[in-house]
DNA sequence: GCCAACGTTGGC
DNA sequence: GCCAACGTTGGC
């Protein structure tokens, strides 16, 4: 967006939410790549559309588990482009406002990266004094899709890669 | 299963 | 434009 042209955009770091008995780490794993559907809310859609480049690297992130954490990595494959689930009726995500004509939700495909050895989870990064300021562990921050530091990012890394807490 | 914290909707 | 009711997210 407004780029000079030749210049790659800065690389950014995310934060993406699925329920692994949805999606998991390991469905991307066997996926490669896949397409980040459903996400019907907007301020998650503009990070999509605005925000994220090709490249980006994304903590993968399990929500409504047991226990909640991040699994592993995977970047941004993709530019935003429109959600065709929203207009397929039967689809749990159906949005009468979105159609191929004028489209309201938005995806960019997402491809596997890596899965922990050991599963960070929200606890753990809660423990961590480097890790307080990040949005996950603010009580009630329920955004699906939302930018995390690279400083924070390598800190978990770090940490799934290693193979006991 | 409970419920707090949000976001959205709709009556006025 | 206010705000109560409702639906959803997601930790616990």
């Amino acid at each position: 967006m407004g780029e000079p042209l030749g210049m790659a955009a800065k690389k950014r770091y995310w934060l993406m939410k699925s329920e692994p008995s949805d999606y998991s780490i390991d469905d991307l794993e066997r996926d490669g790549k896949e397409p980040w559907d459903g996400i019907r809310n907007y301020q998650a859609r503009n990070i999509m559309r605005d925000e994220m480049s090709i490249g980006d690297e994304v903590l993968f992130y399990h929500s409504n588990a047991d226990p909640p954490g991040v699994a592993g990595i995977a970047k941004v494959a993709s530019k935003a482009y429109p959600d065709h689930t929203a207009w397929d009726k039967k689809n749990k995500h159906f949005d009468k406002r979105s159609t191929p004509e004028n489209p309201v939700w938005l995806m960019v495909d997402v491809e596997f990266v890596e899965k922990f050895p050991h599963l960070v989870s929200l606890p753990e990064i809660k423990e961590e004094e480097a890790l307080a300021e990040m949005m996950v562990t603010k009580r009630g921050m329920r955004l699906s899709v939302q930018p995390v530091d690279g400083a924070h990012f390598r800190k978990i890394r770090s940490m799934g890669r290693r193979k006991k807490k």
